[in-house]
DNA sequence: ATTAATAACAGTAACTATTACTATTTTCGA
DNA sequence: TCGAAAATAGTAATAGTTACTGTTATTAAT
C-alpha cells in the first residue's frame, strides 16, 4: 500500500514543472529549496517508485547518471554527444514500431525507446571543439 | 597514436565470437581464459576505445552495467524486463528515421538507438512470476 | 638490430551513481 | 486516538567505472 508523502508530491511537482530532464541529484538540489531536510535517498526511492507507476519516465542515456522526465506522453529524446543535454523530440515515427517489430519476434514487446544522438544547436554554434 | 596490443585484439575477437551482449566484467572473465593476467581496467579501457572507433557497440540499457556488441551492422535490441537479457532484433524500421527526425529538429542528428522492452520467450514460459 | 619515445599494461586506489540499513516519524484505517 | 504499516533522514555499503603509477611492449627512426 502506497501512502501519501509530501516529499513524493514535491518531487513529482518539481519534475512536472520543468522540461530539462534532470538527474536524481538535480531534482534533489531543486526540491531542497522547498524541503531543506529531504534526503537524497528519498529522492532516489521516490523517483523509482514514480517511474514504476508510470507517473514519470526514466531515461538511461549513454553516459553518466539517469535522467528523469515528468512529461509522460509518448515521445522521443535527442541526446547531445557534446554537452550531454537531453531534449524532447517532436518527431514520432509514422509506422507502428511496436506492432511491426512484434511480428518477427518470439516474445512480448510492450514498449520501445527511441533515442537520437548528435550535436545540439548550442554546441554547433559554439566556437570550441 | 594507437599501438597494437594483444589484450585489445583478444577483447575484440572475444566480442566478435559471441552474440550475448556481455558486460565489461563478462568480457573480462572470458578473456582471462586466454590471458590470465589481464586486468579489468584494461578491459574497460579497450572497450571504450573500440566503441569510440566504431569497432564495437556500447549498449546502455535501463539497469545495471553497460553491454557490448561486436556486431556493428545497424540493428536494434530487445531487452527483457524480467531477466535483463539483450537480444538482437531482426526488425528494422522501413522509414528513414534519422532523415525524418532531422527535418523538424534544430541540430545535427547522426545516429539513433531503438530499444524494445518486454518479456522474452524464456521468461514467458517460466512458471515463476 | 638498437635505441628512444610513447602507448599500453597490471595492479590498485579513487570516484560516482545508486541502493540498503536503521532508528524515528508520518500516514491512515479501525 | 491508537496501532500497524509505510515513509523518512541520515548514514553505510555496494556496483560500475575511471584515474593513477611504476613497469612493459610497440613502433618509428637511427
Amino acid at each position: 500500500m502506497v501512502k501519501y508523502s509530501r516529499q513524493r508530491e514535491c518531487i513529482l511537482n518539481n519534475l512536472r514543472s520543468r522540461r530539462d530532464h534532470p538527474t536524481a541529484d538535480m531534482v534533489y538540489e531543486s526540491v531542497r529549496e522547498e524541503l531543506p531536510k529531504i534526503s537524497l535517498g528519498t529522492v532516489y526511492r521516490n523517483l523509482s517508485l514514480l517511474a514504476e507507476r508510470g507517473q514519470i519516465l526514466k531515461i538511461s542515456a549513454n553516459a553518466g547518471a539517469d535522467r528523469f522526465d515528468g512529461f509522460t506522453e509518448p515521445h522521443n529524446h535527442f541526446i547531445c554527444r557534446c554537452c550531454g543535454k537531453v531534449e524532447d523530440m517532436d518527431y514520432v515515427p509514422t509506422e507502428s514500431i511496436t506492432e511491426n517489430a512484434s511480428q518477427s519476434f518470439d516474445g512480448i514487446i510492450d514498449t520501445y525507446e527511441l533515442q537520437f544522438f548528435g550535436k545540439c544547436r548550442d554546441c554547433i554554434s559554439d566556437i570550441r571543439d
